[in-house]
DNA sequence: TTGAAAGCGATACCAT
DNA sequence: ATGGTATCGCTTTCAA
């Protein structure tokens, strides 16, 4: 297999100590020997193995990354960034996906802690113990949070602007005159769905709209919210407008519409959020809030890699700008309603 | 930071070996003295180091996947599969993003070398030099090749049908009547690239339709995929329509043609490739071809844990079928044409 | 300029 | 049932 120092030093007739001055490029060597030395490691192939170094060192190198499922996030914009950043910083990339009917990440944060990685980039789910996250601070790992914010956590954290984007969709809506508006959103357990309904909720208020009877809760998938829609379209006195916790369930929503024979936006319009792939290409360009995942992204590696450099961070909040996206999938409500 | 071995041998006033015993479960220990180090050790949140416990086992557990940036391929389903399946066999992912604009992935296979990983699961990119791979399968990493063919590599490969995706997705618009069909195609350097020209090409032969001059390259991205599709469109005696590489060229190709104001598929067929998420929901919902990535994934990771586990596989490609999605973006050419 | 030795943390094997 | 010791491959410190 792999070669080893002690391999080289054998073949060369000299002691470890000189092969490794001759491949660290130390001082207190002589050319002629160094160069020999260096061609030998060349052709023997040898590769030092890091595992070892890493031992010695009480460093790895190593960053864990533990994400969601892309079915429910962005998670490849994360993923490309955070490891492209990594690298050029010299870490390699651990990655865990950690899901509802994947392992839980208090285990993958167990497995990240016995795989000794220098650093952690984590986005938290939303039924993540607060716990599990301290335990790696408190270990001495360097920390960042991506997209969610844990209470209390003496960590940075990186976020999108959750408030902002729940009230900017809910007044774009109500600019246009609608006010009856179902929102299928986010459980409020989450900070991320605390701060999306407030936003919702205060634009609602400022327009005089009840919120609690407009807030319905969708689980997290496409046939969930076609199903959800359908009935909300049944109902009396149905909304002339939804406002949909996710560009994925603006799909689910889509279809019920489509599907009830309805237009969009004459008889409904249709927010959503996340500005995923191809909602700019839906049979109706989908009205969406754009969160900025891999400027998030990019932020959260910076200020990883600097806690890895030693410097110290503030445990602060970074909250990054969203924006409307405004396409055609939202009109004025029909008239009459 | 992390407790040792040691410390716990100490608190608990044994040796080293008595503590291991205790945490390995391993006979030749008391009942009494193996709870009281096991409750010693998890009072003191003892966690195995596994950098340490590689270097003795001479197995790190650690599996390097090789993959391209989502822009180009559906990597994410390939990442998420991959890491499930890897983790439920015992193995972390060390995840590498290689790319025309990345880290080339002769720098990544150096990379995991160094880290010793025990398995590659790799998705070769286009450009890649086949000794890269070579060279992983003679260090004595255990190899499988994912969505595409290293000619005369002792690996396992899985790849989807290729050949079958051209040939398919072209008599199916020569069945609809198309006898000009332009194919804004792969670069035939790669193994993908000439099983899908050799489809379209016998496609396009049994039915006596040119291939040379039909077949056009375009940059794997949505805008040079409009910009050429606009030069087409412009051209004398256009195409009644085109075969995309790729549903992202496909959405370039939509674009182009929305914006000359032609319709789908009234005035010009569109088939793209892939089965892309939204594709679905396109304005004109995208005929496609669908492969399956998931499957593939699997067969992936259940053949490297296999080679992992010790058994001999074959050096055989695997090739997985792929099929037709009919959709909304392909008809019969337009009257008189 | 070069070599020797200790140690990182866990493990396997031999000795008691 | 328990303890001692060598080893994995590399790094660091001290000695020659």
């Amino acid at each position: 297999m792999g070669c080893t120092v002690n391999d080289i030093a054998r073949a060369a007739g000299v002691s470890r100590s000189t092969v490794l001055r001759a491949l660290s490029g130390k001082p207190d060597i002589s050319t002629e020997t160094r160069d020999r030395i260096r061609e030998l490691a060349a052709t023997m192939k040898y590769r030092p193995n890091y595992i070892a170094r890493s031992l010695t060192q009480g460093k790895t190198n190593l960053v864990g990354v533990i994400t969601k499922p892309s079915l429910y996030y962005a998670s490849h914009l994360v993923i490309e960034s955070v490891e492209q950043g990594l690298l050029e910083g010299g870490y390699s990339t651990l990655l865990f996906i950690s899901g509802p009917e994947r392992e839980a990440e208090e285990q993958v944060v167990e497995r990240l802690l016995k795989n000794r990685v220098d650093g952690v980039i984590a986005v938290p789910g939303a039924m993540t113990a607060p716990a599990t996250y301290h335990e790696l601070v408190e270990t001495g790992v360097k920390l960042v949070i991506l997209d969610g914010i844990i209470d209390e956590l003496p960590a940075p954290q990186i976020t999108g602007d959750n408030y902002k984007a729940g009230r900017i969709a809910a007044e774009h809506l109500i600019r246009l005159g609608h006010r009856k508006i179902a929102y299928l959103g986010i459980p409020t357990i989450s900070t991320v769905g605390r701060d999306r309904a407030r936003g919702v909720q205060e634009a609602f208020s400022a327009a005089g709209i009840p919120f609690e009877e407009n807030f319905l809760e969708v689980a997290f998938n496409e046939s969930a919210a076609e199903k959800r829609t359908a009935e909300i379209l049944n109902a009396a006195n149905r909304p002339t407008a939804i406002l949909a916790r996710h560009d994925i369930i603006a799909r689910g929503v889509l279809r019920a519409i489509y599907a009830a024979g309805l237009k969009v936006p004459d008889d409904i319009s249709v927010v959503g959020s996340g500005n995923i792939l191809g909602s700019d290409m839906f049979r109706v360009p989908l009205t969406t809030i754009n969160f900025p995942a891999k400027e998030m992204a990019d932020q959260c590696v910076a200020k990883l890699l600097r806690l890895l450099a030693g410097d110290s961070l503030p445990s602060d909040i970074t909250m990054l700008d969203v924006q409307l996206v405004l396409r055609a999938s939202t009109g004025p409500p029909p008239k009459g309603l």
